[in-house]
DNA sequence: CAATGCTACGATGTATACAAATATTCGAAG
DNA sequence: CTTCGAATATTTGTATACATCGTAGCATTG
């Protein structure tokens, strides 16, 4: 059904592992997993079959398991007792639990920036924004929503502070299947580019306040058009 | 060396698992370990063999292995390759950066706390409160550290927020081996004090933006007393 | 016909066996 | 005596085998 040939570097804990070749069967389906899960292409609610998985890796159940466990520990998927392992699907009360902590977390990361940025991330920042505004088109949202995260994580890099980021990038992956669905609302889009706006500007002034509130204010109206979508669509 | 009996209930993260009687050995090790590691009974850079606890704990090496793998994406330990893994030592500049989150984290806590708190919760913060004043004695540093933790988890109730109040725990307990540290510094009791009394005073008022603030600082100064300890003791 | 209990199958949890890589030790050379 | 290196030993990673539990299907009974 899925292949799990795609493979990225997204470590989201500061898991760094050994950098040299020899990686783990484990790790690998593990981020293998987790990128299938952040995208959607595994959707939530999924049970997750020790077997099938190990025969799609072609390994045995072992480092299936532990990438379960591994899984489970960062709430990718739940494990109930012995009825095995479903991709976590995410009451709506809790999104927006999570959404306000996201906001806080990442109007930090946005604080610290307005402080710390250097002309480079500066000059970066502004770089993909413009490269955001020229994506900014209803028939590519996908490339739109990969700009948008770079966006992201350039605020978080300029942060300075490794494990805030590091943080802020794991909770932003445990809702990026829910977060893709809404970048698709037709005004989502032109509301993104002028909320980073403010933002950049903000960040621009070394105004720390103005940057802070103005990304819990772009995180907390995505968190609402996610809601409202979920309202109208399940 | 150590006799893993201890067991509580700290799921840090919302990993609710089946409370029903049947637990996996893998969970309950998991726990075990992270209970010895929070608590600094296993100190940090410790190397954890899979053989001997497997022995210890009277299992075979299998679920040892998933224990190590959930408390690996949970960063209680670190693993390396194929060299084992081991009790996460959390450098000093990493400890400032998670401070700062933990500060941000346990301000939103309070934040939402003086907002919603209900009376019943008012009270029981005041009687801990009460407990910790009593408590205030060089001597029992254990029993001052337990009563903490206890107010820090009633204001994570009273946020009515159960993804922040886990998110913030789980942080909490990752610094914890090194917090405890702190506590046994005389200044620290009476300083803990009369910041949680402003903490309490601004959420009585309902002040929102004050009990943030309150219990940012809080956090802050015991980062900062951390830092200090650190850099007189190593 | 619905509900309950039994049985068989399948999946998970755990133990053991094996392969590969790293750590260690012992010896030889400088 | 120190240092480098090879062989051994230990440990991790993976595969397989076994035990145990959950579920589904069917039969039986009220």
């Amino acid at each position: 059904m899925h292949d799990f040939c795609a493979q990225d570097e997204s470590n989201c804990l500061p898991n760094e592992q050994n950098s040299k070749g020899g990686e783990t069967h484990a790790e690998r389906i593990r981020k293998a997993l987790e990128t299938e899960i952040a995208s959607g292409r595994i959707e939530p609610g999924k049970r997750l079959d020790e077997q099938e998985i190990a025969l799609q890796f072609g390994v045995s159940r072992t480092p299936v398991r532990e990438a379960f466990r591994m899984l489970a520990a960062s709430s990718f998927v739940d494990l109930r007792g012995r009825q095995g392992a479903m991709v976590r699907s995410i009451a709506g009360h809790t999104l927006v639990e999570m959404f306000q902590v996201m906001a806080e977390l990442e109007g930090l990361c946005a604080r610290l920036a307005a402080r710390r940025i250097k002309p480079e991330q500066m000059a970066r920042i502004d770089a993909i924004h413009k490269r955001l505004e020229a994506a900014c088109d209803p028939q590519g949202v996908d490339a739109f929503y990969d700009i948008n995260q770079e966006f992201h994580e350039a605020v978080y890099e300029a942060s300075c502070n490794a494990f805030l980021a590091a943080q802020t990038r794991g909770l932003r992956n445990q809702v990026a299947a829910y977060r893709r669905r809404v970048t698709r609302m037709p005004t989502r889009l032109d509301a993104t580019l002028s909320e980073h706006s403010a933002v950049i500007e903000a960040i621009r002034a070394h105004d720390a306040e103005r940057a802070h509130s103005a990304m819990r204010n772009h995180v907390n109206l995505l968190g609402d058009d996610l809601l409202d979508f979920l309202a109208a669509y399940g």
